[in-house]
DNA sequence: GCTTGAAGCTCTAGTGACTGTAGGTTTTAG
DNA sequence: CTAAAACCTACAGTCACTAGAGCTTCAAGC
């Protein structure tokens, strides 16, 4: 194992996101400053590759960097608590399950959007009469928060 | 029917969104600028009310805002082929889809994290260990890996 | 007609989580 | 020793809003 001296763009490979990315974790504090060479070069080894990767992990999961800074400083104290990390994980499953049912009913809409549409004139397509008018939903998908 | 002379404050909650963000989407020129009293206030008729609930439903299902700009271009000119929009929405309904899955995998990851936490300590504790060990995850969540 | 408070106005900056670019320096393979 | 690839900093841009400062206008009650 290369276990030190990695530069940056190995280990953007090795966990499979951009070397911007890195540098921008390390620029807001949720990774450590790397080692430097004598031209000023980052240089990482094996346990910064675990912490890069544990956050593109939680990333991929949908934790927002906060969670994230919140569970890695938990992950340090070793005899914490686990109810936080617990406490965190379990908000996060609740916002993907609502996340997972607004999709899903998106899905249908849109698939009866499709489905149902045979006219080949805008005047007839199901599509911009659906969104033209809401009465048309099965659902109403006006939940609260504006989710990207 | 209070069909003209609407201030923004009443659009905006009749159709569930912020002041703002009605100034925003004229401001981008995804909705055409509204009327103005002496005073320079906006108001605002129905015409207007029926394209910002497009925009906003277009947005719930998830459309992004230059697609969004593209279908209200194509429901304008009533006699354009329908199947631009299809597409449209097609394109959409395939991103939905990617993403239910993805979302639903995730889930089943942060269920079964949470289910086998035995531990009190962040030592035991399996939602740290997952996001730590990639390893442990059931199936593999970095979709596309510019890798070597 | 006058007051008052809610609602409106513009303009600017901030959010989250990166991504891209410009212009220069360092490393490394041949 | 050279040339190309990879690296560096610093800053601007993305998307779709959101928030705030500091001011003006509107509508209702008296």
């Amino acid at each position: 194992m290369n276990d030190v001296a990695m530069p940056i763009g190995q280990l953007a490979r090795s966990v499979g996101c951009k070397v911007q990315t890195i540098r921008y974790y390390e620029q807001i504090g949720l990774l450590p400053p790397a080692a430097r060479t004598a031209g000023a070069q980052r240089r990482y080894g094996e346990a910064h590759r675990q912490k890069l990767s544990f956050i593109r992990h939680a990333r991929e999961l949908g934790f927002p960097l906060p969670a994230i800074r919140e569970l890695l400083a938990l992950a340090h104290e070793q005899d914490s608590d686990c109810a936080r990390a617990d406490g965190i994980a379990r908000r996060q499953l609740e916002a993907v399950n609502r996340r997972v049912a607004m999709l899903m009913s998106l899905r249908s809409e849109l698939e009866r959007m499709l489905k149902h549409d045979h006219g080949n004139r805008i005047r007839d397509c199901r599509v911009i009469a659906t969104l033209a008018d809401h009465g048309l939903c099965i659902e109403a998908h006006h939940a609260d928060g504006a989710d990207s």
